[in-house]
DNA sequence: TAGATATTTAGACAAATGTCTAAATAATAT
DNA sequence: ATATTATTTAGACATTTGTCTAAATATCTA
């Protein structure tokens, strides 16, 4: 849990997420989008990661990343339950 | 949307979340449940307050905190995007 | 094998964060 | 008025975070 809201507090990352909302997209090609450095960008996916908000395929010399919504569910849950009682 | 996930990530404030779901309590109530000095406490609910999380309310010399979960809504829209699409 | 490309790892550094103690402010009670 | 209670503000300090450059690793291509 802890890790999941530690990964969402940073707007680099919440865009790199909604940029794989749309198509899974290599390290390269997500660091083109931002004017920042790769190695950081590729720090910011290893978070992605670690909170598994991300799923890294290795394909050659390329690493592809796709989003995994079912970490979200859990997120999604907790907030719900501010919601569910009066 | 910055300044909510960032009231959100901490534990501590998260729980004090969770126990303004249940009642309303004042500043001295919801630090008694932490071993966290008053002071630090007060800093967390300050935090709350500005990402709207949470409201004050004066009353003599206590101060009401209650939870507003109206600003959660936001999150939950965000967060929603990624279960639309496919 | 060498060189180019894709990505990460390592290490440094400034800024932000969470915590504390001491002091200030405000309201209540004696 | 003075002391007590509730809470915040101020300032200090260690830890965490986001960023960078330089170097390492891994893969592909000529």
């Amino acid at each position: 849990m802890n890790i999941i809201f530690k990964a969402l507090n940073d707007t680099t990352r919440r865009e790199i997420l909604e940029l794989l909302k749309d198509r899974d997209m290599t390290a390269g090609e997500i660091a083109d989008q931002f004017n920042i450095s790769k190695p950081s960008i590729s720090h910011h996916l290893d978070l992605l990661k670690q909170a598994g908000l991300v799923i890294a395929n290795k394909d050659g010399q390329f690493i592809h990343y796709s989003i995994n919504t079912t970490v979200m569910d859990e997120m999604l849950k907790w907030m719900l339950q501010f919601k569910r009682k009066k």
